[in-house]
RNA sequence: GGGCUCAUAGCUCAGUUGGUUAGAGCGCUACACUGAUAAUGUAGAGGUCCCUGGUUCGAGUCCAGGUGGGCCCA
């Protein structure tokens, strides 16, 4: 006795159920331990930030990380099953800090490090557990007591031994640079953190007059722009490019230089152009700057006198074409002060307060948000021209949103191309050995190789990766520390280190150690590392690559397992290129000069329905709890699985509820198994002897099925998979259950009967397994269903072996012939439907042209069930003999076209409009299969018969519908018999109808009783049909009745109008 | 400015090495079918396959240029 299904699943349900179920009866584990000894496949986790609970678009790649998994377990691999969580760096900082109230660095210097430190490991403890909960309810299987973390001492030592790498090659070491700089967090960013952070704002840009110096323009002023007027503190120089040309123009009653090009959008209206100058001849003027009266400036001028110096990069596109030049404040500029030794000026703080030489009124004032004193200042020197509103886009902190500044700073870097062994050539070759999918992945990896710059590793900040170098502020002098071990002995005070706790600030730095001739004692320099070093270096770390031996998952230890090196598969988001798959393949480079993975899979980006950016803001994202908890995870996942790989996925209930829709046909199916295999109670398990041609075509599909998911799923193609598993069930549902309900209906059991169940059994059972790694809740429920009747089962879907295609079942020549036989039922159908007949009336001939010999195979093996599918009494199967034939040619372009080439045209002329004799010659030698003869553009020549396309077509009366070379024409002609018969189903229907209202059994006994109208034919009806009529209706008798009996129906017979009512018979 | 990528029906998307009349699902309309059906079938409406040029006997598919969108870099 199988569970009963009925309706729709509901999957909230289902999946609890489910989950119990893997847990008390440890379905995981015995996965495990069932694969132990097979080969490796290794998927290595990407670690996902342990700050938040996870979101929906985490549960998409999650869905293709379980997917590749259970596939692979399914085939016997030994997986490492380990979860990855990103457990330091910024992202949790300033979760922390929004937490505790925090506005900056002071609140935390305030707090203690200590307790900070201790915070932030709470925080990624707790949310750690967050979403190892919410990813089991997505049906996710991992280790979830192994993941590993990346604040794990192991993490942080084996960085440090890349850091020493690197050391060793030459490429780390510290400069002084202009850095993207976040005020609030006070830390520098990386390339990478500020790749993404540009976003569209409004500032007010500000036009300023500099009085030019010197004789040449004594009365004229440089017309200078800047969108970020409080980097005038620290101006040292103007810039022009020499190549252009500038004009002096009157605006306002005094004179200004700027560019031609710039003199509409700058000046105010009612300017006039004066001359125009040479930019080259503005180089080495001198003038006065807006602010020269602040100490910084005063002090700067004595060395460096305030001039104008070339720069090529200076253009037109907005601004003046002269610009304020600041070497502490921007990347150009900072380069530019080197250049031409223009000085230099550092007039904020780290948190972008003024310092006290910018003078009183702007010292301790934050340089953006008090940018209205710094206004009011230019105001009260005169030096303002103009405001204008300016729209641009501008870098904000990834982590915090706040605007960053431009900050000079010293800061530590890995120089790819630095050192006797550079590594950028050493990484585009390793990423060109790596199988990315979608290809352009690796496009974009060589690109980011070609374009990477220094790689900026130190942050100014606590949780995080504490950098391994030591250093005397005094003499310069660093070393980089490769291991805790190496610590230990370098250090003024060993025993300290055995003390501490854990390798982060505050505890680590205050261990001291010796100089390499133990003169000196070193500090560590205070800041972290880069978060993408934490997640860079698990493929190391998580294996224990250093020969410790304190890793999560004990048995990857390196020393033994030497081939966990390698991933076999990786997946994420597509920003991961130039991110994680950047970080672990530099540091696997770096290493051991390879990539440590072998395929790397990418997705894009997840939008709203209306393919809007999901941001929290606008609240537009679908929250994962609430998805899973009302909807469910599987019509999930099957969306996320069947979404194109290239395409960005829109997301929403909408395509949620339509998956679920489109996984009911399956639902269905399995709903019919069960209700009358319970009420049939069938021997299943092995498969009898196949018989039936619905079996064998069915079975024979099954294997193309297999082969078609096997192939997706191998070749990285998740929506492959969907597609698939879509269309074989559209068939089952739709020709092998429906072709097949009577066989399940008979009263008596016999041979085919079971053989139905068997197959339709084993069909189902199969398809759980399909499904299981895509829904591993709706597989595991309908696979432990089918399977309880069975011996030796497997008690879980997921402990089976992954199906393989049975050659003794494969027929592709009959999955084809299906193929034509549908074709040929849907022509007849529309033949009917075009005749305006009633399918209920039976019509006594169909006519049905095949294209090929094949095809009319296919109509004599499927001879019943067309006559069933069209109602009709007989199929003449027109042959293409005959006078009455008309053929119509074409040429079989891909055989053809290389044989005639620009002869083509002319052919496919010659063959579709050949004259009726002509095209019957040329029809009928094919068909024989015999070459012809025909002129060509006056040759002669020979075209052997699998050169044309040969259709023939009935000339007829009937009214044909035709595709593909099938046409099916309809005998109308009905006789009195048909007619009969007509009325007779139409007499059935309407009884099912009744049945059906009455909510009767469908095994139910029953009466009719009908009233016998005028006129009617129904005593013809009786008299020629009344047996059918009962044994259809499961009537035990049929009887008239007054027209005054109570509650009757009506219904339609032909044109009559039909009054009856259905009664059961009692039991006794 | 450089790189990657996309453009096919009202919407979401398939379209394998170039091949004859470009498909599916959803939505809409009409009709039909229904003893698994929140199903299904048939038909209709809806397409300059973004544009231009090239290669070819033949281009949605290959190439070049352009337009528009997305992403990355400078």
């Amino acid at each position: 006795m199988f569970q009963p299904f009925e309706g729709i699943p509901d999957y909230p349900k289902l999946e609890k159920e489910t989950l119990e179920f893997w847990e008390t009866r440890q379905i995981f584990h015995k996965l495990r331990d069932q694969t132990e000894n097979g080969a490796r496949w290794d998927f290595q986790d990407g670690p996902i930030t342990a700050n938040n609970p996870m979101g929906v678009h985490h549960a998409w790649g999650r869905t293709y990380k379980d997917i590749f998994n259970r596939f692979h377990a399914m085939n016997g691999r030994r997986l490492r099953w380990q979860n990855g969580f990103d457990c330091q760096g910024l992202w949790v900082e300033v979760e922390v800090e929004k937490a505790l109230g925090f506005k900056g660095k002071p609140d935390i210097l305030a707090f203690g490090m200590e307790n900070f430190s201790r915070e932030c490991r709470a925080r990624v403890e707790k949310y750690a557990d967050v979403i190892s909960q919410q990813s089991t309810r997505l049906g996710m299987w991992m280790d979830w007591e192994r993941s590993y973390f990346t604040f794990d001492d192991s993490n942080i030592e084996h960085i440090w031994l890349f850091l020493q790498k690197c050391h060793e090659e030459g490429w780390l070491g510290p400069d002084y640079r202009v850095m993207p700089w976040c005020p609030r967090c006070e830390t520098s960013l990386s390339q990478h953190e500020s790749a993404d952070s540009y976003k569209e704002v409004t500032h007010r840009s500000v036009y300023l007059k500099f009085p030019v110096g010197g004789e040449k323009f004594a009365a004229d002023h440089f017309l200078v722009w800047t969108t970020t007027p409080w980097t005038l503190t620290a101006n040292v120089a103007l810039a022009v490019n020499p190549e252009l040309t500038y004009v002096r123009a009157k605006t306002d009653d005094i004179t200004v230089i700027l560019s031609k090009g710039t003199v509409q959008s700058a000046l105010k209206p009612g300017y006039e152009v004066l001359e125009e100058i040479s930019g080259a001849d503005l180089v080495g003027l001198t003038y006065s700057g807006p602010l020269d009266d602040i100490p910084f400036q005063t002090e700067s001028e004595k060395t460096h006198p305030r001039r104008v110096v070339a720069a090529d990069w200076v253009g037109e596109s907005d601004g003046t074409g002269i610009v304020h030049i600041a070497p502490g404040c921007g990347a150009d500029d900072f380069e530019l002060g080197q250049r031409e030794n223009l000085g230099f000026i550092a007039p904020v703080t780290t948190s972008a307060h003024f310092r006290s030489e910018c003078g009183p009124e702007l010292a301790g004032l934050h340089a953006l948000e008090d940018a209205e004193t710094v206004f009011s200042e230019l105001e009260k020197r005169g030096r303002l021209y103009r405001i204008q509103r300016y729209k641009h886009s501008y870098p904000h902190c990834w982590r915090c949103s706040n605007e960053l500044i431009f900050y000079a700073t010293q800061e530590w870097f890995i120089k790819a191309d630095a050192g006797q062994n550079p590594a950028r050539g050493r990484l585009q070759k390793a990423a060109s050995e790596v199988n990315w999918v979608p290809e352009y992945a690796g496009k974009r990896m060589q690109d980011w190789l070609n374009n990477m710059g220094d790689w900026n590793i130190s942050r100014k900040r606590f949780w995080g990766l504490p950098l391994p170098v030591w250093r005397d502020d005094e003499s310069g002098e660093w070393a980089v520390i490769g291991s805790r071990a190496e610590l230990r002995e370098r250090a003024v005070e060993p025993e300290r280190v055995d003390a501490l706790p854990e390798l982060h600030r505050p505890w680590i730095d205050e261990i001291e150690i010796w100089n390499a001739d133990k003169t000196r004692k070193l500090r560590r320099i205070p800041e972290v590392g880069d978060a993408w070093l934490d997640a860079g270096i698990v493929p190391f770390s998580t294996v224990g690559y250093n020969g410790a031996d304190d890793i999560r998952m004990p048995e990857l230890k390196i020393a033994a397992q030497e081939e966990w090196k390698a991933a076999d598969f990786i997946t994420e988001m597509r920003e991961q290129v130039r991110l994680w798959f950047f970080s672990m393949l530099f540091m696997s480079v770096a290493l051991e000069d390879r990539a440590p993975y072998k395929t790397a899979m990418v997705y894009e980006t997840m939008l709203d329905a209306d393919a809007m950016r999901i941001s929290k803001t606008l609240k537009n994202g679908v929250p994962y709890d609430e998805a899973v908890a009302t909807v469910g995870a599987d019509p999930m996942r099957w969306t996320f699985c069947g979404n194109t790989l290239t395409k960005d996925i829109r997301f929403g209930y909408k395509p949620i509820h339509e998956s679920a829709r489109k996984l009911l046909t399956l639902w269905n199916v399995y709903s019919f198994f069960v209700t009358y295999a319970n009420l049939d109670k069938p021997q299943l398990g092995e498969l009898p002897r196949v018989e039936n041609i619905l079996d064998k075509w069915i079975l024979a599909r099954l294997q193309t099925c297999i082969a078609g998911v096997t192939k997706s799923i191998e070749g990285i193609e998740p929506a492959g998979v969907t597609r698939e598993i879509e269309s074989f069930v559209e068939v089952l549902s739709n020709w092998y259950v429906r072709r097949s309900r009577r066989r399940f209906w008979k009263s008596e059991s016999d041979a085919d009967k079971n053989a139905a169940y068997a197959t339709l059994h084993h069909v189902l059972l199969t398809l759980s397994k399909l499904i299981a790694p895509v829904l591993p809740f709706s597989a595991e429920n309908i696979y432990r269903n089918l399977s309880s009747p069975l011996q030796n089962a497997p008690e879980s879907v997921h402990l089976c072996a992954w199906p393989v295609v049975d050659e003794n079942w494969r027929d592709d020549a009959l999955v084809s012939q299906v193929e034509g036989v549908l074709q040929a039922v849907s022509l007849g159908l529309a033949a009917r439907k075009d005749s305006k007949i009633r399918a209920r009336q039976p019509l006594s001939k169909a006519l049905i042209q095949a294209p090929d010999q094949n095809g009319r195979a296919a109509i004599e093996a499927w001879r019943e069930t067309i006559l069933d599918e069209l109602n009709v009494k007989e199929i003449e199967l027109l042959d293409d003999a005959g006078d009455l034939v008309t053929y119509s040619l074409k040429a079989n372009l891909p055989v053809v076209g290389k044989r005639f080439g620009k002869g083509v045209g002319a052919l496919r002329q010659l063959l579709e409009n050949a004259e009726p004799s002509e095209a019957k010659r040329i029809g009928e030698s094919v068909k024989r299969g015999e070459a012809v003869e025909i002129e060509l553009s006056g040759e002669k020549q020979t075209l052997e018969p699998n050169e044309v396309l040969v259709s023939t077509q009935q000339q007829s009366g009937y009214s044909f519908a035709s595709e593909n070379g099938w046409s099916v024409a309809l005998d109308t002609s009905l006789t009195d018999e048909l007619v009969l018969e007509g009325l007779a189903r139409d007499f059935v229907r309407a009884v099912q109808e009744g049945r059906k209202r009455a909510g009767f059994e469908v095994s139910d006994r029953i009466s009719i009783l009908v009233v016998d109208e005028e006129n009617s034919r129904l005593a013809d009806v009786l008299e020629g049909f009344g047996d059918y009529l009962q044994s259809e209706t499961l009537a035990d008798e049929l009887r008239f009745v007054d027209a005054a009996y109570p509650e009757l129906s009506e219904a339609k017979m032909g044109e009559e109008t039909l009054r009856f009512r259905v009664e059961k018979v009692s039991e006794i």
